[in-house]
DNA sequence: TTGTAAGCGTTATCAG
DNA sequence: CTGATAACGCTTACAA
């Protein structure tokens, strides 16, 4: 139970507790051989490096925060596996906190985190709520923070995104390929950013195919099944369906294909359906969905490697990383 | 950027640090007056103690490991927001790490937590390999730990896992009780100590029902959809094909699902499918799933609160809790 | 009720 | 190359 420490060890070989501290340490000087000497007899004795006391010592905690709107839904898990990954091959613990969605609790964590001091944060912020200017505040205090994910562009501090612009023009732009008229958009919350960037994307392209305003829709969803589904009952209810519906993510498009195949109405036959943000489930279900892949590890790998940098004060501009995806056309999407 | 510390706060009082520490830790006697005082400087100051000057000289670091297998689904997720909600109200961090399903990760997980020092480790193991016996060692050397979810009941630590026995037994009872004749058990891996258990409440269920041996059978698969495709591609191949398959998780359901159907089987009218574990999607697919619900947030919840007790010495023995869950029989499973 | 001072286990500075 | 020793910021006997 007792942990054994530097000073055993140098008691032992009679040596000083900076040799031992040395010998862990690889870059002071030290006899070679001195230094075997000292890992192996440490290591006999069970001697491990007490991170809490380096961590006294060097006033760093070799933690960083992770702040993420959720951890449910694959995405952000996939996500915080790219981060870990980048920072556990430096000797770092990754602190883990999922706001559910809202700003009030996400705040929370941003702050328990600083207090906590981990050495820098990575925020995935979920709502554009008033949290931007705490946050702000902070990095320009000094505090490395990277945000990811649902961020503006104008966002003057390091981030990397995924470029929903684009993906979500060549979505749109897909469904009018296939000759699909009039086309709804299920949009998620108008209020998050990548909302707003999709939705920029989808009249981009009904602009660039010269689709009458009539002709297509954005409608607010949530970002949940049931939000989609509740869209689609309404639109029943009001004689109001397209030919074609793109949805914000494939929860959403999965509400979607289910409550109108529950209404006798046909996926693709009769309405297509895209979903965006991938995920596991787009062959398993019926019709198969088509979507846009997003690069999760690689954005949570991206975030941490910048971070890692801001940290290391190797980093003297704030740098901004867009990502691009995937666009698979699966059976929903398509005309027979 | 600069901390400010509890000598800051005692010199622009005059008074001694261990009244700003005893301010802040109200198990001591100190003057009412004084305590005020000092708390309303400090908040002024900006003062806030550092965790890490805490945890030194308390000789803890008021971090707890969590190693679960994956967090890509939801079922640990959910798990981990459970732990979470415990572990923050005491004001710990709980440090997460997941093992792709690999022993081998799992071991260097538990060891690199170990060395990092937390105060204690919430273990849901991956396969049974030899690491349980590495585990019980550090156990039995006073390592506070609390095994969750894969565990063998004649596991002597604290643990916590669902009844897997009984739950597959009323499951399969379901069926029977459909009057489908030719049950198959899709059941995951072998070597899991679910799979096990499931398997058992199966073989159960046939037996109460006086089931004939060559009427049901087990199959291994693995976790994954992509497995329960192949099992019912084989089964096809070989013409064997029962009425009714019972899944060791919605995953394999979905996938045997998707397989079925792409080969003109109907669900349920051909074969019924039963899921386990139940998940978000279990009413978006087409037929809706009939399968079991963990309650993954309270096993969390349980687990936390039995290590928050180890650790704190209040648990002088071992402690097992078995939850219960519910069967909710949608449409995959029933006659019409 | 308050202050003094010795830890906690390292790192890092400065001599030697 | 190695050793003493002062930090790091707090808790906690012990004394006053």
């Amino acid at each position: 139970m007792k942990h054994v420490t530097i000073k055993d060890v140098a008691k032992r070989l009679n040596v000083s507790i900076s040799s031992v501290s040395r010998a862990f340490n690889d870059k002071y000087d030290i006899k070679k051989e001195t230094k075997e000497l000292i890992l192996k007899t440490a290591e006999e004795m069970g001697y491990f490096p007490n991170p809490i006391a380096k961590k006294l010592s060097q006033n760093k905690t070799f933690n960083i925060g992770v702040v993420v709107p959720e951890f449910i839904n694959e995405y952000y898990s996939e996500i915080i596996i790219g981060i870990q990954e980048v920072f556990m091959a430096h000797g770092y613990q990754v602190l883990i906190a999922q706001s559910d969605e809202k700003p009030e609790i996400e705040l929370k964590n941003v702050k328990t985190l600083i207090h906590s001091m981990v050495d820098g944060l990575i925020i995935a912020p979920t709502m554009d709520s008033g949290n931007m200017e705490y946050y702000l505040k902070e990095l320009n205090a000094g505090y490395p923070i990277v945000f990811m994910s649902r961020v503006k562009e104008t966002l003057e501090a390091s981030k990397v995104y995924f470029n929903n612009k684009k993906w979500a023009f060549f979505a749109a732009e897909h469904l009018i390929r296939q000759r699909y008229k009039n086309i709804y958009y299920l949009a998620g919350y108008k209020s998050l950013n990548v909302s707003i960037d999709r939705i920029e994307g989808f009249k981009r392209a009904m602009n660039k195919h010269k689709i009458p305003k009539e002709n297509y829709k954005v409608i607010e969803t949530g970002l949940l099944a049931e939000e989609g589904m509740q869209v689609i009952e309404d639109l029943i209810y009001n004689h109001d369906l397209p030919d074609a519906i793109f949805c914000f993510n494939d929860r959403v498009a999965m509400g979607a294909i289910a409550k109108l195949k529950s209404n006798g109405i046909k996926v693709p036959e009769d309405i297509a359906v895209m979903g965006f943000t991938e995920t596991r489930m787009v062959d398993l279900i019926t019709p198969k969905l088509s979507s846009v892949k997003q690069p999760t590890f690689d954005m949570g790998k991206n975030a941490a490697e910048l971070l890692f940098k801001q940290i290391n004060n190797s980093l003297m501009e704030p740098q901004t990383i867009v990502l691009n995806g995937e666009l698979t056309i699966r059976e929903s999407s398509v005309r027979n």
